[in-house]
DNA sequence: TCACATGGTTTTATAATGCAACCTAATGTA
DNA sequence: TACATTAGGTTGCATTATAAAACCATGTGA
């Protein structure tokens, strides 16, 4: 399928994937800790990092000193999905846990302010609405894709 | 468990949840063209449709004349997941295409223009990395939360 | 040397997915 | 009126994913 969402969902598109990631963004990088901290069955989990390291998604190293003491890092491919968990997590608190009952608030370190919500905006930062976007062909287009939407 | 991701990945979490969402942001509203679009089995898509109706994220209406015809619409709740498909778009068109292979690109109908990545931004509109935000427990936080984010 | 922590794999059971075939109620068409 | 078609599913069965529990290999500390 030609399409980013579902390239995105045939990485990450499982239960489990995005709360480890969630975990991982929150600084986890031990089999154990993410174990614990998600309360996940250990062959899951390890199929799950197995799976995400072949993908770039994390890397596997042995941090030990005199002996091997496996850590799981984000790579840049990983980091980037910050934007991906914010916007999921933004949209729970909003319309699962409702304004006020959070379970969680992410502020900004150096001031200490609430982070504002994502949103899409044009070039100039005016807020977009879904009727404000068109979508075109891109590059990557194939002939389905051009069919469709040219 | 108190979590937004957790929480979302309840509703969202499958192969196909998010992809059904992306159509309907797209315009889709019937059975049959989600069936067509996305080449998803009539029995998963029914299953998947009845879900999102119970969640609230679609609402279903007969649109017909003199007779049934079936329509899914989101509800605002729904649509508010343009941010989380935009930003899994995004992620994809930049580590799974990469730059000048994107099949869609997203464009600012009044003015034609790209528009612009989704990115966590400080109040004064500042970019915001992962090292630049400080997770607290909120006000919907339980005892677990609170101590390992307290 | 013994016990214990880390980081898994294996086994077995249960649940979710996916394909193909079938079904029913309205409509359209000769 | 007869016949086919479209919309919107359901049912059965095979495949795949998830989960809990037991087991195991390596290293480490007392």
């Amino acid at each position: 399928m030609n399409c980013g969402i579902a390239q995105a969902m045939s990485a990450l598109g499982d239960r489990w994937t995005l709360l480890i990631i969630r975990e991982a963004l929150l600084g986890t990088r031990r089999f154990a800790d993410f174990q614990s901290n998600l309360g996940i069955a250990k062959n899951i989990l390890s199929r799950r990092l197995r799976h995400l390291v072949r993908r770039g998604i994390f890397e596997k190293f042995d941090a030990g000193t005199r002996g091997q003491r496996f850590e799981y890092q984000l790579t840049d491919r990983g980091r980037d999905l910050l934007t991906v968990v914010s916007a999921l997590r933004q949209w729970a608190d909003k319309w699962v846990y409702g304004e006020g009952n959070e379970p969680l608030v992410v502020k900004d370190r150096r001031r200490g302010r609430r982070v504002p919500k994502l949103r899409l905006r044009d070039a100039d930062g005016r807020p977009l609405e879904l009727e404000d976007l068109l979508i075109e062909p891109g590059p990557g287009a194939n002939d389905e894709t051009r069919q469709r939407f040219g």
